[in-house]
DNA sequence: ATAAATTGTTTATCGTATAAACATTATTAG
DNA sequence: CTAATAATGTTTATACGATAAACAATTTAT
C-alpha cells in the first residue's frame, strides 16, 4: 500500500520527503506568525533581528546578519525599516568607522516584548497537540539538521 | 541558563521557536535539493508537480495545484516551463473545454525517475544522523503540523 | 434562461535567499 | 610605512515562492 490516498491522490513520491514536509510545515508557521504580527508590520525576518538585538545590544549589522545566517546586504532594508518604525537605531561605532552598532529604542524594547508574547501565544495555541517532550525533541532534531549543514 | 551561547550570542528569544527552526531547517533542505537538481533546471516546486503528475496522470492544473496547496495561478508559468522542457504535456480535456489534462512525456517519466533517485540520494546522504524511527517520527510530526492548520 | 461557480491566465506585490560589485575604512604583510 | 588584503555597509539584480485581484471562456446550479 504505497499510495497515500489523500483526496484520492497518490503522493508516494513526496510523502517521505523531508524537504517537502519541512517546506509545508514552515508555511504553516509562517501563517501563524503572520496572524500574530502582520498588523504590527513585522515579518519573521524582522522579528529575528529584533530578537537578536534585544538580547545583544551593540552588535553591528554584519554581526546580526551572521547570527541569523542571512546575507548582510539583506540587513540594509530591514534596518532601514526598523529604524523608520523607531524601534531600532544605528549608532556610529567609535572603534570602526565603517560600521554601526545596533540598539533597540525604549519603544523598540517594549515592542519586541509584546511581539514575543504574541508569537508565543500564537505558536503555543497552535502546537498544543505536541507534548512538551515532543516539542523539545522536534526542536532538537531541527537543530541537528541545521547544524549538520554547517559541519559539511 | 537561558542564553544559548553560540558565537557568544544570546538566542534566547529564538531558540525555542518552532517557526524559526523550521525556516532554518527548510533552508538546509532547499540547499540539499538544489545540489541534486539545480543543474537539471528543476526547483522544489517543479519537482512537486512532476511527482504528482507522475503518479496521477490526467489531472487538471487546478487539481495539481490543489494537491500541492499552491495557487492555481502559480501553475501557469510552471507548466509552461515543464512543457518547454518537453517533460510535461497539456492535453485538451474533452469533458471540460476550460481545462487541460496533464501528462508526463516518455522523456518526462524517465527524467522524473532520475530526479527522484538523485533527490533520495542527496537527502539520505544528508540526514543519515537520523535513525529510521526518528525520521518516521519527524515526518509524522510535520504532517500533524501541516494537517492541524487545515482543520483550523 | 439567468446567476453563480470554475478553469486557466495575467498582473502585481511581498518575503526571502543569493550574488556581484563598489566606496570607505581596517588589518595584515612585506 | 607602504602596499596588498579584508571587512563593512550599500546598491542592484536575479531567483523562488506565496498571495491576491481581476478577466474571458466555460460549466454548473437555480
Amino acid at each position: 500500500m504505497n499510495s497515500d490516498d489523500k483526496n484520492g491522490i497518490d503522493y508516494s513520491m513526496l510523502q517521505s520527503r523531508l524537504g517537502y514536509k519541512l517546506r509545508r510545515a514552515q508555511l504553516v508557521y509562517f501563517d501563524v506568525f503572520s496572524e500574530a504580527c502582520a498588523q504590527e508590520g513585522i515579518t519573521p525576518g524582522l522579528f529575528g533581528i529584533l530578537a537578536i538585538v534585544y538580547h545583544n545590544p551593540g552588535l553591528t549589522q554584519s554581526a546580526v546578519s551572521n547570527a541569523l545566517d542571512v546575507d548582510r546586504s539583506a540587513m540594509v532594508a530591514a534596518i532601514d525599516k526598523l529604524e523608520g518604525m523607531e524601534v531600532v537605531e544605528r549608532r556610529k561605532s567609535k572603534n570602526d568607522r565603517r560600521s554601526y552598532a545596533l540598539y533597540l529604542t525604549e519603544k523598540g524594547k517594549a515592542f519586541t516584548e509584546r511581539l514575543d508574547y504574541k508569537v508565543n501565544e500564537g505558536e503555543s495555541a497552535f502546537d498544543s497537540f505536541l507534548s512538551k517532550g515532543e516539542r523539545e525533541w522536534l526542536l532538537d532534531t531541527l537543530d541537528r539538521i541545521i547544524q549538520a549543514r554547517k559541519g559539511g
